[in-house]
DNA sequence: TAGCCGTGGAT
DNA sequence: TATCCAAGGCT
């Protein structure tokens, strides 16, 4: 790869770092662990949501050991709201294997930290250039936008064979001196002056090094072709509560979306649906319905990232069973509120007060 | 490989 | 309102 800028761009780009770097909570520490969670959170995560849930992590799990046992319930409720909650189970087996088979101390090499779980390329570039000072690089969404442009690199950076590319050109740039700060000024500088629309090249440290600038095509990068499908799912929601003011809830399977989250029972509605909702639900869950108190308790969608709940709740007063399922149970609102419950069910609880 | 896996903010 | 997307990883 030709760039006849690399020590100009190097050198610029750390001096800006270092001058305007935003002041974040893991900025103020050099612990790998705790480097390690803020890394894990902010996979596909805004800065400014992680960092409530950054303190409050680590203030609950300030080191590997507390973390490594904690309860999965307890885990899941800690990151209840931040989305991708396999991050917090991978994350603790993770956490789990450093303490029982690296004598508690974070891999500083690629190849051990890589078999984590949740440490892919990024996490484990981060990890070792930020808390180790290891010459690795960290490509993410922001190294892509940013070396696409400076570089001018038009390759699909929607395919997962790009990112080898602009490894190959983190390798090249990266200053063996400072890395993390290397790292950490190319995501500042793609959160802060090299963003997705409206670039503010005029205020950028290293346009005088940035080919898209001179060629004035920076707002046409990077080339990003995947576009998503979003399927839609209808449901009946049962808000069901006994005559202690109970609510029946459910466990969501420990694979898939929202594993081993809770929820009020919802039954899907498609073309195939043969019995009444209300029926399927009496039937699914082994209770009665005494009574419809409210059959339209609250509507609405709830967009995930690659499909939509269109949901519509009832409220039911319904008979206590002898035996209900495996991983559905009454429960109150003091013991419901300890329980890891996502965005849409949290919406339902919301109107119940 | 491409699809799965959350959420809330920006445009 | 619709779309895109933000410090990715897993299968």
């Amino acid at each position: 790869m030709e760039y006849q800028y690399k020590e100009l761009f190097r050198q610029n780009l750390v001096e800006w770092f270092n001058k305007e770097k935003r002041d974040l909570p893991w900025r103020r520490t050099s612990d790998p662990y705790k480097i390690w969670v803020s890394e894990v959170m902010l996979q596909q995560t805004r800065v400014d949501t992680v960092i409530p849930y950054y303190n409050r992590f680590l203030k609950k799990y300030p080191t590997l050991q507390s973390l490594a046992y904690a309860p999965q319930e307890e885990l899941l409720k800690m990151w209840e709201g931040l989305g991708y909650y396999s991050r917090a189970r991978n994350l603790q087996a993770g956490v789990k294997e450093v303490v029982e088979k690296y004598d508690a101390k974070v891999p500083d090499n690629r190849h051990d930290i890589s078999k984590l779980k949740g440490v892919g390329p990024y996490t484990a570039g981060a990890v070792l250039s930020i808390a180790y000072n290891k010459a690795e690089h960290a490509v993410d969404g922001n190294v892509m936008r940013v070396l696409s442009r400076a570089l001018h690199i038009k390759e699909d950076i929607a395919l997962p064979k790009t990112r080898k590319i602009f490894e190959q050109a983190v390798d090249m740039l990266i200053d063996p001196q400072r890395p993390g700060d290397f790292n950490q000024g190319l995501m500042d500088l793609g959160a802060m002056i090299c963003t997705p629309t409206s670039p503010k090249c005029l205020l950028c440290p290293v346009r005088d090094y940035c080919i898209a600038f001179q060629e004035g095509d920076a707002d046409q990068l990077p080339i990003k072709t995947k576009k998503i499908k979003n399927k839609k799912i209808k449901y009946d929601v049962y808000v069901g509560y006994d005559e202690n003011g109970r609510y029946l809830l459910e466990k969501r399977p420990d694979e898939g979306l929202l594993a081993n989250m809770w929820q009020f029972p919802m039954i899907e509605i498609s073309k195939e649906s043969v019995l009444k909702s209300s029926d399927e639900f009496q039937l699914n869950y082994n209770v009665d319905i005494m009574d419809f108190v409210n059959d339209n308790l609250l509507t609405f969608k709830h967009v995930f990232s690659h499909l939509t709940w269109e949901m519509n709740c009832n409220l039911v007063k319904i008979v206590k069973a002898t035996d209900l399922p495996e991983n559905v149970c009454f429960y109150s609102k003091e013991q419901i509120n300890q329980l890891p419950m996502p965005v849409p069910m949290l919406k339902i609880l919301n109107v119940l007060n």
